[in-house]
DNA sequence: CCTACTATTACGTCACACGATATAACGTCG
DNA sequence: CGACGTTATATCGTGTGACGTAATAGTAGG
């Protein structure tokens, strides 16, 4: 029981990866592991992966050589500014709260 | 389909809201309203305070005048701690890489 | 040959969203 | 004064679907 675990919303982590360019479903899985020290399960990604083309948010490359890559949409993009930036303030907030706190 | 939707885990603002001191269940409706522009509703946020009870994040107060104030206790307080610094991480990362996004 | 790489699919569970219900205090309008 | 609406406060029930876990399958490379 460690508490509350970590900061592990797949359909952020997956954007937030592909910011950082064009990746495939395994290659995101070892880059999220990187960037947010969380290992996402087969399963919890391609789900996340389904959702997120379906709105629009990530879209499909053409496959080569076995590798499916995903591309951030800049409707996703948008998304995910508007996502991190509200999570910074709320984070924020929190960290100020818990100095004063006894 | 506003895309994402803001970053809104129930446990994580519950306990932020209560890291600036013990509130009952409707004023910490009203505090998370103000504090991350979410409304929980009843049962998302009665479930959750549930489950960090069990987990002895939070702790009741003695009842008075028909209002149960919750407080946060070292566990949650390091709990929360340690999530918001992992989740301030992943998402100063995910802000830099949009920055650098064409 | 066994590990790393890559993807798909199935399945169960639990958190969460939504809404109905209960009750009490307070104000206000007819 | 009495009826009514509103605010404050908490509980319960129910359904959906996101997520976690894991079985399956194939290629390539050391």
């Amino acid at each position: 029981m460690d508490g509350l675990g970590r900061f592990a919303d797949p359909a952020v982590l997956i954007l937030t990866s592909l910011a950082g360019g064009p990746k495939h479903g395994y290659a995101l899985i070892k880059d999220i592991e990187r960037l947010a020290e969380t290992t996402l399960g087969p399963g919890t990604l391609y789900g996340a992966i389904g959702r997120l083309e379906r709105r629009g948010l990530i879209e499909a490359l053409p496959e080569t050589d076995r590798r499916r890559p995903y591309r951030m949409t800049p409707a996703g993009a948008e998304a995910l500014r508007s996502y991190l930036e509200h999570a910074r303030r709320v984070t924020a907030t929190g960290l100020t709260r818990l100095e004063a706190f006894a």
